[in-house]
DNA sequence: GCTGTTACATACACAAGTGACTGTAAACCT
DNA sequence: AGGTTTACAGTCACTTGTGTATGTAACAGC
């Protein structure tokens, strides 16, 4: 028996990798607390001390770690570039390459994508990520109006901001359903380039100026 | 009582009204035998009569429609247009716009990209909704492929192939996520021409001969 | 060394869901 | 007209999951 601080912490922690591992193996209105406890090597006793219950163990699981749209919406409200556009296009290649280097966030995105049901019980997880959803949209629509004489014509900055934000989301997904689709290290700059020169004007003379990143 | 055939497809159609409403409601998981069954005015005994258990279910209410990646699958096999591009943008758009005139494909929709687990017993469906997507995907490299030459520097068609159908996704992820984030029937044209020029050098030349579709 | 608290394990009560089985009235067929 | 089948309703046995309440050994502080 162990009791110390640490040990707890230890506990607290394998529970919420076992979590994370059921949720991705089998989704999670499918996973119980007691599989959960188990493959922690504890009981549902442990898991009612450490959460009060499966949704705030989902919460909690989400918070350990900051996903692709929290991160881009960071850096972009902070970063005020002479260069917006590039910056927006850089800040897309690194989020989807940082889902392919770090393991914890690839599973927790997947389950997020395609092992959970946004039921009742999940409602504050879902408005959550809706409003990190909405966020990014509205930052990529605002660096687009500052660029909004160098759109191609038809396009408006909130269409633009709607469409980049539609790819990612495509290409998260479509990677998380199945990685050997495409590597995000070798080929994230070929599929997010297309859109921008589709939407920019005169892109291809802007990306001159930074090489492949 | 009501007992005739005509009364029996009645009652069919209501309990797959009643799950296709529960399900986008609370999840596939979440919702029971019996709370489709009350929905729709009967009890267990009829769905067990009509349907052998809640994937079977799931999986004929998904045979009622033909979502979006199977209508434009069946498209691009039959068509063998001069502008195989321009038939594949159109598509596209068409896709999209199909979603919002057609509630039922909405509702179904939704319930596959938001609504529900692919675990165990629902393996069958996702395997056949994944065969679509790969299937649409393949028949877009191949549309892409003949027009290779014509493709910027950097895009290879299978690349672009997986762009679009990422850009396809997300659109259709986010717009049945929330609805009031563009309207297809207005937007669906400047939502998708970007990727398109950017993906195919002398786009915006090509698509002068057809106009605004 | 005693005590209170921590970090669980165990037990219990309860609800809900499933599948199988049985019952049954009306429809259908001959 | 009568038997058979249809199209369910109702019941039962069983399993699974949740939340809570209680037990308990070890640690931490004085």
């Amino acid at each position: 028996m162990r009791r110390t601080k640490e040990d707890a912490e230890k506990t607290r922690l394998a529970l919420l990798a076992s979590a994370e591992k059921l949720f991705l193996d089998k989704g999670v209105a499918h996973t119980s607390l007691d599989q959960i406890a188990r493959n922690a090597g504890v009981t549902r006793g442990a898991v009612y001390w450490h959460f009060q219950n499966k949704a705030h163990l989902f919460h909690e699981m989400l918070n350990q770690v900051r996903l692709p749209p929290e991160q881009m919406n960071e850096r972009l409200c902070s970063c005020n570039q002479q260069q917006p556009l590039l910056a927006l296009r850089n800040l897309c290649i690194e989020g989807l390459r940082a889902l392919a280097r770090d393991e914890q966030k690839r599973r927790i995105m997947t389950i997020l994508l395609h092992r959970c049901e946004f039921t009742e019980e999940l409602r504050e997880a879902e408005e959550r990520h809706q409003a990190f959803i909405n966020q990014f949209i509205d930052l990529c629509e605002q660096l687009l109006q500052r660029a909004a004489n160098n759109l191609h014509p038809g396009v408006t900055p909130r269409l633009a901001a709607l469409t980049l934000h539609a790819l990612l989301v495509g290409l998260f997904s479509d990677w998380t359903r199945d990685a050997s689709l495409y590597d995000p290290e070798t080929d994230s700059a070929a599929l997010i380039d297309p859109l921008f020169r589709g939407l920019i004007r005169d892109w291809d003379e802007k990306a001159r100026l930074l090489p492949t990143t």
